[in-house]
DNA sequence: AGCAATAATTGCTAATAGCAATAACATGTC
DNA sequence: GACATGTTATTGCTATTAGCAATTATTGCT
């Protein structure tokens, strides 16, 4: 009998989960730090609920992972004017920066994968991604 | 440009992670427990150190994760006679049943999953998941 | 003005995770 | 046999991750 899907991606999460510690090493930040700032990268400017909602988190937990980020200067925040219970949240130019240098790590890591595979290999495994991505 | 591989792995992480964490509520489990669960389906009797190792944790993690398991009386340890240092873990029959009705629910969600999708796609997604760990 | 709904934060608690130190045992060397 | 060295497992400690419930501030509706 063939292995289980649910294995197999299991074993991809964490295979790719060693990737990750090793660049949030690198840079010294924390999980949270790293998943908020490649958030913040897909879409422009969010308010603090649609950030945590973007990142899978209670309200409580994103304030707080946000908290952080505000701490170290990588992202920013001011009060909406025309609704002052709501916030935008912006990267400063470090967090800029440090989102790049993640990205530009991300697209090392997924190089050397790619690498390891042939044109139709690629094709074939992240068309494969787009369709499972959609069923879920 | 299309999506990056990795984005499109953290949105599959993430949304496999709800179902997880919901089968995970039902069965009165935490998530280390539920892992714990699972690798130990995958090979009989193993050590404990082989045990972390498996989980992708260190062995004092793994120790504890176990601690749990033997208290909530889903596996037994025993010392080896031939090494005392060493133990076999094994699921006790509560902790097989346990196993089973994770698995159960983890295929249904896979089911669940498949019936979008035709056989060839199936196919194509299973293949390439194959692909995608061998070199990652 | 009064009130429900929304946005964000804070106190609290639990789970997750690794490092360093330690204890118990095994193995090889003298 | 004695001893050094390595392995297996555990424990104390600390940090991070995470959600629930309560709270505050604000908006919009009646």
């Amino acid at each position: 009998m063939s292995r289980r899907l649910f294995e197999l991606i299991l074993a991809i999460k964490r295979k790719c989960q060693c990737n990750e510690e090793q660049i949030q090493e690198e840079l010294g930040l924390t999980a949270s730090q790293f998943h908020g700032l490649i958030v913040l990268d897909a879409g422009g400017e969010v308010a603090g609920c649609e950030f945590a909602r973007r990142m899978g988190l209670s309200p409580s937990r994103g304030s707080r992972v946000l908290n952080s980020l505000v701490t170290s200067g990588l992202v920013a925040t001011r009060n909406r004017p025309d609704d002052r219970r709501t916030m935008e949240i912006s990267l400063t130019s470090t967090g800029r920066r440090m989102k790049n240098r993640i990205i530009e790590r991300m697209k090392a890591c997924e190089s050397r994968v790619c690498d390891r595979l042939d044109d139709s290999g690629v094709r074939r495994v992240r068309e494969a991604l787009e369709l499972l991505e959609t069923v879920l």
